[in-house]
DNA sequence: GTCTAATTTATAATGGTTCTAAACTAATGT
DNA sequence: ACATTAGTTTAGAACCATTATAAATTAGAC
């Protein structure tokens, strides 16, 4: 819900300029109600689907970096070969459900907080992450 | 701290034969006081240094996804280009040195036991992990 | 030993990501 | 407005971890 001047100074307070192809790919991420979790090959596809100017794969490539770096995205890793970004940048947790591939964010109250009771001497912790993988009840048997 | 004759009956058991490759692997994997954590790149690394003999590296791919099928070893992912196996099999949590790149398993007592309060409807729990990353107090500055 | 299916192997293919270097553009200064 | 410069975009190549292929080998059964 914000709007091209709103991005324009997000960009620029970031020391990124504002091109076109970063505030086309700021609508799509960032002019929402909900936050929500994509692959750059999500990412990829909707901006072919629903914008008639092309942006080169490498271009989204850097930008979703770019965003990652200054922190208006997180990127959540399920396995090796399936790396999601974050809209929603609040420190929290997901459950991923094994049967769709859908990641979905837990409310603050689905998980209590986690204790950490000892951390490794000399170093601070940057990110407390939980992963509760899911699947169908009945059909458990791969 | 397993012998030859376990293994193979280990393998046996689950379907796989005892090959001379995969009971290499086993020594390696298995072979041991401690669990430990490992990339397939290092297990490589291991198999052309301590073995005088050649495996390829289709084979090991092979051999640690079957270990992995049968329950042996569970995949850690960090990054989406980082992915560890864990010959500790038992459900436990992980802090994860940013610096130097080690995963490191947490004690039972060092993360309490987290407390899921709504599960999704319809679904079973398959697992719950915690990936606490962290990295050097001082130079925390990139 | 013979037979068969499982396994190993070298090598090719795949595919997501990063690199490159040229073209383009936003910002700044005059 | 124009010139200059550093940042950005772009197509395509390179990269590289992983997977697929298909032929050779081997383990287990008879
Ligand atoms: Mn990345
Ligand atoms: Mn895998
Ligand atoms: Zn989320
Ligand atoms: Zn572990």
């Amino acid at each position: 819900m914000q709007k091209n001047s709103e991005f324009i100074d997000k960009l620029r307070t970031s020391g990124l300029r504002p091109t076109r192809q970063r505030l086309k790919i700021c609508e799509l991420l960032f002019n929402r109600d909900k936050t929500f979790h994509f692959t750059i090959n999500d990412l990829a596809r909707n901006i072919s689907e629903k914008l008639n100017e092309k942006i080169s794969l490498a271009t989204i490539y850097n930008t979703v970096h770019a965003f990652k770096k200054k922190g208006y995205l997180k990127e959540i890793t399920i396995n090796s070969d399936k790396s999601y970004f974050d809209t929603n940048i609040t420190n929290h947790h997901h459950f991923y459900d094994e049967d769709t591939n859908q990641l979905i964010d837990c409310n603050n109250n689905e998980i209590g907080k986690v204790k950490i009771k000892n951390n490794i001497t000399g170093k601070k912790i940057n990110s407390v992450e939980v992963l509760v993988r899911v699947a169908s009840d009945i059909q458990n048997q791969n």
